[in-house]
RNA sequence: GGCGCUAUCGUCUAAGGGUUAGGACAGGGCCCUCUCAAGGCUCAGAUCGGGGUUCGAAUCCCCGUAGCGCUACCA
């Protein structure tokens, strides 16, 4: 049974490196019927924060790729105490007393830094009597460097891997306060969890193979690693919250108006390709598309903040999203729209009850001009609510010669019409225009502007019938 | 500095010895048309440099160069 984990640390929002992540090792357990595990290393307290949790949960839940287990580090802190003990007893580790502050990498830069000098070497009698006067130590790793050899293996994504015991320094596995590190208790719960296979970023790389050397020592099994290459900003550096900040956070795109298949969908294909050209993917496409084997070793730059306009993201991702907008069946885009018309303040239960074949018609003639959730409540503000506001290029539609009362002519045929339907509403235009001898481009483009407040939209005879009689009428004359 | 990973259009990518180096986004143009989209067609645009190996290299090897990552009592 495939199990993978995806393992954040509170200590910030989740961004969209963590969420592609995530994204891989969801694709890969559940094309295999495995299982995903969410880990949360909480080992750093002074770091952790409950608001960074939170986010992160906020934005994992919103992708809409379950998790099956939840774990936090923070409580397993007995299994992490147990396997720092068994190392140091069986000599795979040992004390270091050298005070932080002495230990400080000012002379680092020139050779590497592989361990304190002297610290190897104390008997263990001395480290013993040193730690029970109380003396402050951290527990590193024994590499074993008196060795020729290296530690080998295979990457899911690199292929072959070596790393001599040589270039591998002893690293820490318990903080001088007590508190397992990142390498220790990750392996220990990557075990525990009976983990199979850990997808990480490139910039674990060199961790796998302490964590290789650890797990040996405590002699668990290995998972199998695969290292994902990395999102680098447009400055090209390692995606990072300090760095880049929240535009790169997945709530933002959430809150931009992207649906969770349209950013996952993106994501997915940021070092990855189905190979086949084709681009827009559903979730259930990915599942039967992606292989890890296939993940590419090269880092991809991720586009946003670009200036000028508005288009803070990629602007393909904008364009995938669009994509499913119009793709996906209504039935689901149904209950995604109706959240974003909340969210803009312009939900009605209405739309719920009995206009519910309403709202999935408009949504029909809407979403093929749309590329973002949010557009519903911004640019559509005016199908679903009765004050909007009439943009400049609706106002010269408008303000064209006999545009005006023209309009107040067909309000009125219009309220005492017969039938009123798309083929009505257009004879009726039609046939005022060529009364007047004007184009009726000018009555329809006016229409469009008096009923929506916009020079684009959905076919003018449409925007009459999903706006219905009454609401036209008064439109027609409120210009 | 040390260790490692990588290198194809502006960006994301395809081509795992033989193709006019393909697709997508973005950009230009055309068609469609009541507008805007959508859709269709089309133009422009790339193999980091140098050596090998080979009949033949984007692809394999080496050397440069560049980028990135790691080099914590962060994860």
């Amino acid at each position: 049974m495939v199990r993978v984990r995806f393992a954040p640390s509170p200590t910030g929002f989740l961004h969209i490196g963590g969420a592609r992540t995530y994204i891989f090792n969801w694709l890969f357990a559940r094309s295999q019927g495995g299982r995903v595990i969410l880990r949360v290393d909480d080992t750093d307290a002074r770091r952790n924060t409950e608001e960074s949790l939170e986010s992160i949960l906020d934005g994992l839940s919103w992708l809409e790729l379950p998790w099956d287990e939840r774990h936090h580090q923070s409580t397993r802190r007995e299994l992490h105490a147990q396997a720092a003990a068994s190392l140091l007893a069986n000599g795979h580790a040992y004390r270091d007393f050298t005070p932080e502050t002495e230990a400080s990498p000012a002379t680092r830069g020139t050779a590497p830094w592989l361990c304190n000098p002297g610290m190897r070497e104390l008997s263990s009698a001395a480290s013993d009597r040193r730690a029970a006067a109380g003396e402050p130590f951290v527990l590193r790793f024994r590499v074993p460097r008196e060795q020729a050899g290296g530690v080998p293996f295979r990457d899911l994504v690199l292929k072959k891997q070596f790393r001599r015991f040589s270039d591998i320094e002893d690293f820490a596995l318990l903080r001088s306060n007590g508190q397992p590190t990142y390498h220790l208790a990750s392996s220990v719960d990557d075990a525990d969890l009976a983990i199979t296979h850990v997808i990480r970023g490139q910039d674990h790389l060199a961790n796998t193979f302490k964590h290789l050397l650890l797990l040996q020592a405590l002699g668990y099994e290995a998972p199998r690693f695969g290292h994902i290459p990395l999102l680098l900003g447009p400055d090209g550096t390692k995606l990072s919250k300090r760095l880049h900040g929240d535009l790169v956070s997945v709530t933002n795109y959430r809150d931009m108006g992207f649906l969770p298949v349209g950013l996952v969908n993106y994501l997915s294909l940021l070092g990855w390709s189905p190979k086949d050209n084709r681009e827009v993917l559903t979730v259930a496409d990915l599942l039967a598309a992606f292989r890890v084997e296939r993940v590419l070793r090269t880092n991809a730059r991720v586009r946003f903040g670009s200036g000028k306009d508005a288009s803070e993201v990629d602007p393909k991702a904008v364009w995938l999203n669009g994509q499913h907008m119009r793709k996906m069946p209504v039935a689901e885009l149904l209950p995604l729209a109706s959240r974003a018309l909340r969210t803009a303040g312009l939900w009605s239960e209405d739309f719920a009850d009995g206009r519910r074949e309403w709202f999935a018609g408009a949504l029909e003639d809407l979403r093929s001009r749309l590329s973002l959730l949010s557009e519903l409540g911004s640019r559509c503000r005016a199908y679903f609510a009765d004050d909007f506001a009439t943009v400049g290029k609706a106002r010269t539609n408008l303000d064209k010669a006999g545009v005006r009362p023209m309009l107040g002519i067909l309000a009125a045929r219009l309220e005492r019409a017969e039938r009123f339907d798309e083929a009505s509403v257009e004879a009726e235009i039609r046939g005022l225009a060529a009364e007047r001898g004007v184009k009726p481009g000018l009555l329809i483009n006016g229409s469009r502007a008096a009923l929506t407040g916009q020079p684009v939209g959905p076919s003018a005879f449409r925007v009459f019938t999903i706006l219905g009689r009454a609401r036209a009428v008064r439109r027609l004359r409120a210009v």
